[in-house]
DNA sequence: GTCATTTATCATGC
DNA sequence: GCATGATAAATGAC
């Protein structure tokens, strides 16, 4: 559990990024989906306990902890609070529209 | 027994069970009725989920899953493509 | 910022 | 063993 499934602990550094500036011609490879560790989640998770929202700086010294760039960061607590969104939904619809079985 | 309620929809978000088999025929019919721009509105999707017994949340999980296994494989659709393109057929003509 | 979506991955059914 | 539903990263519209 400590150590992190995704290879080399860096999810960006060898991910593909746009060229500098060599070829103009823009096939924008998305970049592949790469499932985060258990230290990376634990972390994250923890912040957000905290706050929901993020500001710049704990960003980017989260980012830089776990070796992520802060867009990563910022895109976890968006993608974030739409999972807590969608939990409190769903228990809603559970707890009221279902008789307890 | 709260606790227990609780622990059950914790964990039973990914205990995955099938869709019956009239569920799956009508997200079929509508996906293959709109091929060209399977994306219903959140009206209809809302009214998918009541026919077939799902939520909503449901009915977006199975249209996406469905564009993308669609597209990567159009071929392996192409049978059940046409069964479904013919029951429509069919329901246009009564 | 939200939010529908794409894509890959996960977990289960059979 | 894949089919299938749900979830986790990543993008883009607005």
């Amino acid at each position: 559990e400590a150590t992190n499934p995704s290879s080399s602990g860096s999810t960006h550094s060898a991910a593909k990024e746009p060229p500098k500036g060599a070829a103009p011609n823009a096939p924008r490879t998305r970049k592949k989906r790469c499932p985060y560790s258990k230290f990376q989640i634990r972390e994250l998770e923890r912040e957000f306990f905290f706050n929901v929202y993020i500001n710049k700086e704990k960003r980017l010294q989260l980012s830089r902890m776990l070796n992520l760039t802060d867009r990563q960061v910022k895109i976890w607590f968006q993608n974030r609070r739409m999972k807590e969104k969608k939990l409190s939904r769903d228990r809603l619809q559970y707890f009221s529209g279902n008789p307890l079985l | 027994a709260v606790m227990i309620l609780r622990s059950r929809f914790l964990d039973a978000r990914r205990k995955r069970r099938n869709f019956n088999k009239q569920a799956t025929e009508i997200l079929n019919e509508y996906f293959y009725s709109h091929l060209s721009n399977p994306y219903p509105s959140e009206e209809a999707k809302e009214e998918l989920a009541k026919k077939c017994g799902i939520t909503v949340s449901q009915v977006s999980n199975w249209f996406g899953n469905k564009r993308i296994r669609y597209k990567k494989n159009i071929g392996k659709f192409q049978e059940e493509a046409n069964i479904y393109a013919a029951k429509t057929a069919v329901t246009a003509t009564n």
